[in-house]
This record gives structure tokens, sequence and C-alpha cells, in this order.
DNA sequence: GATGGGGCGTTTTTT
DNA sequence: ACGCCCCATC
């Protein structure tokens, strides 16, 4: 592949690609760039010896493995800015691939730090969606689309697919939509056509029918010159097989291919990056297996550890050195990651001293958790810490009320990450219905979704004649209104409700070039009563949206067009949660990758909970091992203080449920981690034990050895094989990882001694009777006869 | 077209 | 236990 031939023929160019510096041709000048003495780069003199190879090894395929905190982020720009400075390749030539829209925009402000303006230039710097859509619109019609196309999200996927059953006579209750949504879109991320859909899977779906009715959808996007998120991916990789002539101007144009998150991608985004570099090996991926926590929607670890077999002659960089955590926490992380069966195998290299050991703390119940836990904080505040640099993360989302609850009552800032989003509130997607036919009169989902909001008389009856007019005379959804409306098929009234919404949509059409978006929206949401319908509305909501509407407006400003700005939400479906004042951050484990916080409280590590039960049921000892990846992700967030906790009983669907410690409790190093257990530790402000709520694990003998009786475990256990104790397997004492004793939570003999008086937050005040290792039994003045652990009771 | 009752699901989430 | 969605009913 000669550089000078691919220009200036180059079928790609556009106009933004011409840049008037000569382009570096040949062999030669590229010697002399790579003999230009890298030292003299001022970019490159911060990084470590590994990050440096990582960056300067430009030719051929490259694998960076790049564990938690050792600075992934900092290679890939380092290595875009390394290109650019020796002339290699110009900004358009480089792909750059992120999953996130928030990682590709860090990229972008990162290289653009280093080089200043040159990030500009880079056209293919995205996530897979992103230039998947690109590529597909300049080659639309190859794929059987208008380059107009739009892009639907899983709502309008949903609702196109209830059509599809509908229209096939097929009982959406007995076959849910969302069931075959789930089923096509796992098909689309393995890449696979209706056609190749195996047999067998098929057959899960409507007796058999699961591949024709996929087949139908995809006959019917084409109909509505419409795409899912799949096919966004699949419809270039298709390109690209029909179309070698288009694959071979990719190959010439991206000298240097550059992915991020390695381990999330899927075969749909294996297989397209596989095409792509074909023509230049020059691919690097960067990745940590440790942190592949998305195999439940796709994400196939085995890319990453198939790497080299893939790319002949791949360069493997191990990234270990870790800048972000002190020791205790990295040793503690590693320990843990190190019971994963399948890794590459990495080990995090403290930089720093050892700092705090990781503290394991346990809690009565939920509610105790929280208190505890908005105590702690409390006290890291009144210390001069900043709540920014506080986080509490979650397995389940519905574990953060608890902490929302407390927080409002200790009048404590706090933010939640996730949630509903904001472009995924009704009243958003039902102003963007209205924009979007605006744009495209023929979007039919769009239309359909608005037709009759707010009511204008336009039901199911209505509904049912512009669809079957659309189909009959095969026009989009508002054609066919035009033409009822001109029609005698109409009832009077809405004939005339339906005429005014077609003749309204006719003027907002002809504005759309003439008036800026945000005031054509404003408009819109006027004219068409949709302000006025919330505005009438008494619910409490009502208000809410009616500013996120406003906002809404607001947001498009910045955008060049009305189109441009539909292009940015149909793929960028984050509206970025401001940064406000110091508060708390509580999100999910999930949410939190890539993030880092000095304080991480990570609460609800309970066999159940963490690891998820469903995650063991579904996945087995794959699911076991995503689990410990997400718990290797949460700890490693932590710059100075990991603070795990569990509780001992767990509301679950509203039955108080007893709980025991996770597993993963006993997989931290003891050396690295402090159990805190004595009442003293947080004065003493447990509830109760046993009796009323059912046994905890400190009732038992060995606190930390009956997470080995659990069901989970023993299923977990036995999907492991011969490498483990059998199922069922007893333990006595603490439990030893490669002849190390780690976490043991029992406290060899308690404080307390027979006859004392002692006090329990739910029995009350009650007097020992007898004695056992930490358990007491204790007779209450009032509760009776209880037997509990001593961390449960303080002296009275 | 609004209202209420019954049934169902209830891990994680991006694009 | 709870919320959400769908449908039936008025």
């Amino acid at each position: 592949m000669s550089a000078s031939s691919a220009y200036p023929f180059d079928p790609l160019s556009e106009a933004d690609d011409v840049v008037p510096a000569p382009r570096p041709g040949g062999i030669a000048a590229r010697a002399a760039a790579m003999a230009r003495p890298a030292a003299a780069a001022d970019y490159l003199s911060g990084l470590n010896p590994e990050q440096r190879e990582a960056v300067e090894t430009l030719d051929g395929p490259l694998l960076v493995l790049a564990g938690a905190g050792t600075g992934k982020t900092r290679v890939l720009t380092t290595r875009i800015a390394h290109i650019l400075a020796l002339g290699l390749a110009r900004p358009y030539e480089i792909l750059a691939v992120t999953f996130t829209n928030k990682a590709a925009r860090e990229m972008r402000e990162r290289v653009g730090k280093l080089l200043g303006q040159a990030a500009e230039g880079m056209q293919w710097l995205g996530t897979f969606h992103s230039i998947g859509t690109r590529i597909l619109r300049r080659h639309a019609e190859l794929a059987g689309l208008a380059s107009s196309f739009t892009i639907l999200d899983t709502d309008d996927q949903i609702r196109l697919l209830k059509q599809v059953l509908a229209a096939e006579n097929i009982d959406d209750k007995r076959w849910p939509a969302r069931q075959l949504a789930f089923a096509i879109d796992g098909w689309k991320n393995r890449a696979l056509a209706p056609k190749d859909v195996p047999a067998g899977e098929a057959q899960g779906f409507a007796n058999g029918r699961g591949a024709e009715l996929y087949a139908l959808y995809q006959a019917r996007l084409k109909q509505l010159n419409a795409v899912d998120f799949g096919d966004l991916l699949l419809e270039p990789i298709k390109l690209f097989r029909d179309h070698p002539d288009v694959l071979e101007q990719y190959h010439r144009r991206f000298r240097y291919m550059l992915v991020d998150e390695y381990q999330d991608t899927n075969v749909a985004q294996y297989l397209w990056l596989r095409l792509l570099a074909r023509g230049s090996t020059n691919l690097a991926c960067v990745g940590d297996d440790d942190q592949s926590i998305y195999g439940w929607r796709g994400a196939e670890v085995e890319n990453i550890l198939r790497f080299d077999r893939d790319f002949p002659g791949a360069k493997v960089v191990r990234l270990e050195r870790n800048y972000r955590s002190t020791g205790h926490i990295l040793n503690a992380a590693s320990h843990l990651i190190a019971h994963n069966q399948g890794r590459l195998g990495k080990t995090l290299k403290p930089q720093t001293e050892l700092g705090d050991k990781v503290t394991v703390a346990g809690a009565w119940d939920s509610g105790e958790e929280a208190r505890q836990i908005g105590d702690e904080i409390e006290a890291l505040q009144s210390k001069g810490h900043k709540l920014d640099e506080i986080a509490i993360l979650v397995r389940a989302s519905f574990q953060m009320r608890e902490f929302e609850e407390r927080f409002i009552t200790l009048g404590l800032p706090y933010r939640v990450i996730g949630g509903p989003r904001f472009y995924e509130r009704a009243e958003i997607r039902d102003a963007m219905a209205y924009l979007r036919v605006v744009a495209s009169p023929a979007d039919g989902l769009a239309f359909e979704r608005i037709v009759n909001t707010p009511k204008r008389g336009l039901g199911d009856a209505a509904l049912k004649q512009i669809t079957e007019r659309s189909r009959a005379d095969e026009v989009p959804m508002l054609e066919a209104a035009r033409r009822l409306v001109a029609g005698p098929d109409l009832k009077p009234k809405p004939k005339a409700a339906l005429k005014e919404l077609v003749q309204a949509f006719d003027r907002w059409a002809a504005l759309v070039d003439n008036v800026p978006q945000s005031e054509l929206a404003e408009r819109v949401l006027e004219e068409s009563g949709y302000t006025d319908m919330w505005t009438k509305d008494r619910s409490a909501e009502a208000q809410g949206r009616l500013e996120n509407l406003k906002e809404l407006v607001r947001s498009m400003e910045p955008f060049e067009n009305l189109r441009g700005f539909l292009e940015h939400v149909s793929l960028v479906m984050d509206a970025d949660a401001g940064r406000g004042e110091d508060a708390v951050t509580i999100m999910t484990l999930h949410a939190a990758k890539g993030l880092e916080y000095d304080t991480v409280f990570l609460p609800g590590w309970e066999e159940g909970l963490f690891p998820h039960q469903r995650a063991l049921d579904e996945s087995g000892r794959a699911g076991l091992e995503e689990e410990r990846r997400l718990a290797y992700v949460g700890l490693t967030r932590a710059r100075r203080r990991a603070k795990v906790w569990f509780a001992s009983n767990r509301r679950i669907h509203g039955l108080w449920q007893s709980s025991i410690p996770s597993r993963f409790l006993d997989e931290l190093p003891e050396a690295d981690v402090d159990v805190i257990e004595a009442p003293a530790a947080y004065g003493g402000a447990y509830g109760g034990m046993g009796g009323a709520y059912g046994a905890s694990r400190f009732d038992k003998a060995e606190p930390f050895a009956s997470t080995y009786d659990t069901p989970g475990w023993r299923r977990a256990q036995e999907s492991r094989g011969a490498a483990s104790p059998g199922p069922g397997a007893r333990r006595s004492g603490p439990m030893t990882i490669e002849g190390e004793l780690v976490a043991s939570s029992s406290a060899p003999r308690s404080a307390f001694k027979e006859g004392a008086r002692v006090f329990h937050q739910k029995f009350g005040n009650g007097t020992v009777v007898e004695v056992d290792g930490n358990k007491l039994t204790v007779a209450f003045d009032k509760a009776g006869h209880k037997r509990v652990v001593d961390s449960f009771v303080k002296a009275a």
C-alpha cells in the first residue's frame, strides 16, 4: 500500500479532509520521522518504560493490558499524539474507537491538550456506533437505505416489534415484544443475520418463528428507512463483506487503529475491527480482562484473551504500575481477582505507601449500614474531606434508595448517577418525536407516538385507518394522513383534528431552514398543545416535565441545525449530569468503571446480592467470575480508602431476609484488611440478632465458613469442577488460599463475661448467661433468652 | 378517554 | 412490598 497513490484520488476525500500540509509519503519519510530523537518530545517524558513502549510500538498489532489505574487513557492519547507528531498519519487517518461517548469526549479533549487543534481533524474518533453511522451514511444506498435513515432507540424498536407481532397474529402476551427485542439484540451482538440464527435458538420464540420474525422486523426497518443500534455495526460489516472496493477505501484510509476497552467488545464489534484491520496491522487495542463486566450484554472476554492468536505477531505490553491507589487497597484487589481462572494475569504494583487497610464492617441490616456509612461520611467531612471525593458503589440500584433517604435526613448532599436518563423521559421522547417528524416526515414511528399526544381525538380507530392507508398506498404515515384528510373515509371530528395536525407539520417543516432549531422546537411544542398538556396537568411531576422541556430546548442551541441535534441525541443519549455542589456520589459498580475517588464505600457484600444470585444461576462460574471482576473494579476505584460493608438482614422484594457475608470477603487477604467488629468501633448501635429476624451468620459456628453452605456457593463449586472442594464441602476454621490466611471475622472469644449487663438495640437490656466464643446467650429483661453475637451488644 | 384493578417482574446498561 | 403496564370498564 503506497501512501502517495491513495491521494488525491481517494474517493473518501471530503472537503474537510483536505489539509494544506504536505503528506509525508513513502518509507523514506517515515524512516526519517522515526529517526527523530523521541526524547525531544516532551509528551513522552512523563511516561514509565512500559507506557512508553506502548506508545512507541507503532507497527503491527499491539495489545496493551492496562490494569486499573495504570494510565490507559494516557497511553492511548499519547500514542495518537506521537503518531501525529511523527507525521506518520494525518488526524483523519487514525481510527480511534471507544464504547461510550464520554470516553470519546475525554480522549478528544486529552489529545487536544497534547496537540492543540489537531484533535479537531480526528473525524474517526468516536464510539463504535457513531463511526458505524458515519460509514453507513456514506454508503447507505448500498445497504438499501437512504442516507437520511433514522436511528431507532429501544423504545421505537419495541413498538415496531409489536407491530410485526400483531401483523403476524402472534399473541404478545405469550410472546412479548420485549423478549423478541432481547433475542434480536443478542443475535445482532453476535453478528447473526436472520438466516444465520441457529435453528435451536430461533426455536425459543413463538414456536420457532424467531428468525422469521427477525427477518420481518429487518424488512420493516428498511421500509421505514431506519436502523436500530445493532444495525449500526451489522450494516457496515455487511457492507464491507459485500463490497470489497468500499472496504479497500477504508483500508487505505485508516493507517492506525486504536481501540479502547477491548475487553468489552462483542462478536460484531470484533468482526468489524477485523475487517478494517486487514488493511493495516497497525491495530492497538487497550483493555483489561479483569475489568470485563459486560458479559451479560454480549461482551466477549474471549476477544482479549485470544488477541495474540487473532493478530499473529502481536506484541503485548502490560501496564502494572498503579498510580491511583495505596498499597493495601491494591494488594486486596489483586488477591481477590487472583481467584479468577482464565485471566491473562497481571498484578498491580503499588507506587506509593501502603496507606490504610481495606476495612470490612458488618451491620445488622441495610438501614444500619446506611446510617453507619452516613456517620462515617460526616466524620470524614468534619475532618475536611471533600464530598466530591467520596463515592458509594452498589451492586444493584435498589440499594441506592436507603442511602438517599438517610442522606436526606442528615442533610448530606449527594448525587445519584444513573437512573432514568434525560432522553428516556416520556416528555423528552414526545418532544423528540415531534421534532423527528418535522425533520423527516417519513418517520412513521415518531408520528405514531405523538399523533394523539396531546389528546386530539385521534384514537385507535383513526390510527388504524392511517396505518392501513399507509400500508395500502405504500407511503409514510404522515402522507397517508394527508390523503385521508383529503378523502371521504374519516369521520368529521377526527378528520378536522388530523387536518390541523398535518397542516401544522407542513407549517413547521417550512420553518426548518429558516428558524433556529431551538426556536422552532419552542413553537412546535407550543402550537401542538404539548406544553399546554403539561401545564394543565396537576400531577406532581408535571412541573418537572415542563422544566425538562425547557432544558431540552436550551440544549438544542449549540447545534448547527435540527438534523445535527437529532443525530446527536440518537447516538449520544447522555446529558452530562453536571458537577454541581460538593456532594457524595451514589452509583452502581458498573457505572463506576473508569472513575476514581479518595474514599469508596462498598456496601452490600452479601451472598445473593454480591455476587448476585442471578449471575450465579444464569452463568455459573463465568457469572461468578464476572461478579468478582466487579468487586475488583469497585476496590480499585479507591485512591486511599476502601470500606466494604455487609448487612446481616436485608429487605428483598419487601421481605426481610437474613444474609450471609459475601464469599468475596473471604477472598480478601487478611494482611491488607481490617475487620471492624468491636462495638466500640461504631458506638454499638447494633440491632437485634437471631430470633425475630432469623439466623445470621453470627449464630452459626465459624462465621465465615458458613458462607460455604449457601446454595449459590455449592452450585458454583459444582460448576468449578475438581479443582476445588466438592459440593457441600464443610470447612472448619478460617479459609486459606494458597496457604495464606485470609480475612476472618471470628473473634476468638468475647470480651463479655457471664453475669455482665449488656444493652442490645432491639432487645434492650439483659444479663449474659452464657459465653460461647463470641456468641452470648443473654437473658433480656423484656425479650427473654436470645443468643446473640457480642458485637451486637454493648455494656449496659 | 379517564380510571382503577389485576398481573408481572424486580442485576448490571451503552448505543 | 411495590411499581408499572395493560386492559377492561364505565
